[in-house]
DNA sequence: TGCTACTTGCTTGTCGTCAGCAAGTAAGTT
DNA sequence: AACTTACTTGCTGACGACAAGCAAGTAGCA
């Protein structure tokens, strides 16, 4: 805003069309996060969100349509870290390894981005509201979780390590809603929450809970 | 709106001003609630909540104050409600007991009331934006109920139904957590989950991971 | 009981703000 | 130079909030 009259990277050559645009909605999107922890999603305007960029009032609105399609925009874009950091720490896991993998997974990324987790989950939050117009982006991302915790579930039972009653996309919807709901009340009440703790607590839950009843079956 | 044009009940003898106000703010509530369901909280106006009510678009701000006073007061309103099955249905209970009974009051709860059901998670969502004017409600609420969950968990170490080395705070925690993400999941998409048997399923979870190890410990 | 002063419930007029749009300007591309 | 794309500016309708006014209920006093 001070130091450069044109936009935040005046300097140097002459940028490329493509890289123009991705310029500036990297810049909205990082606006875009902080006013929304600022502020809430309800008192963040378009024009604040552009002009925080270091662009004009109206360029958010150009850019994304409405408010509604740029919280979906941010939504994708913290979705995608996040699903970044769940590959890495599950890669080839199943069964109770994997969803416990998943578990420290969140952890780590609340802990290292915390601003993107309290935002992601705002939004999400907003998707709950009929008629959101980024509902769909929630449902399909939770959609597309509750899948994998499934998968791992089934493919835990073949193996031998998970008892093999459960109902793999019931354990599946259980453990999203976990994890959510946690993460919620984590968000509206820090300070009542030890994370760590319950993340190693409901580890030890998973174990006792879907473990076979006598030790392995041979598999 | 057609038969009444002075208002919602301009029959009969006159009202105390008591009555009245009284009248019209459950008339705006009830409004409240069906506006939010149709549209979500955003697309939600006072004077449409007024109107519908059967009143002028004035009323909800000169009664609630603003916007979030009158979720606020919506917010309350259904929590009530809810709080009063919880308790019919939890009464003397403790221990594992009284976390199945809660649950099964939760499904009841929803299913008897489906849409206050889905209103009250709508709202609670909205406060956990910054700023939120009736996030205080929403916190007081799950601490008061996580506080109840811990309660029971250490009656139920206290007469050896639930095993001694598991945190209370933590385990309600995680309880209320299950149960506020299972109302997310089922409100995004209400196809995907079966709720029955997500309850059933987890009160055998609760029963194997949290009764002592082997059998009763004699109290 | 009837009259008057006062209080409270409710409505209408108005203002500032914001989302969304359309027309215009500047920067990059062929 | 002609064209396309990135971005800005001017504008409008809608909403939340407020304040002034009207009407219905209440209380004091004969």
């Amino acid at each position: 805003m001070s130091s450069s009259p044109s936009g935040p990277a005046s300097d140097a050559q002459p940028l490329t069309q493509a890289e123009r645009t991705a310029l500036s909605d990297k810049a909205m999107i990082e606006a875009a996060i902080e006013l929304i922890l600022e502020r809430g999603t309800d008192k963040t305007t378009l024009a604040a969100i552009g002009e925080k960029a270091g662009y004009s009032r109206g360029l958010a609105t150009y850019r994304f349509g409405s408010k509604a399609g740029l919280f979906d925009a941010v939504c994708k874009s913290i979705s995608r870290r996040w699903l970044e950091y769940l590959k890495e720490a599950v890669d080839g896991k199943t069964g109770i390894e994997a969803m416990c993998a998943a578990l420290d997974a969140f952890l780590r990324f609340v802990s290292d981005m915390p601003r993107e987790a309290r935002v992601l989950h705002i939004l999400y939050c907003g998707a709950a509201s009929p008629l959101s117009e980024y509902r769909a982006t929630s449902v399909n991302i939770h959609s597309k979780q509750q899948e994998d915790v499934a998968r791992w579930v089934q493919e835990g039972i073949a193996n031998g390590t998970i008892r093999a009653d459960v109902d793999p996309r019931t354990v599946a919807a259980q453990y999203i809603a976990y994890i959510g709901g946690m993460n919620y009340l984590w968000i509206i009440n820090p300070g009542s929450i030890d994370f760590r703790r319950a993340n190693e607590e409901m580890k030890r839950q998973l174990r006792l809970a879907l473990a076979p009843p006598e030790g392995r079956t041979p598999q």
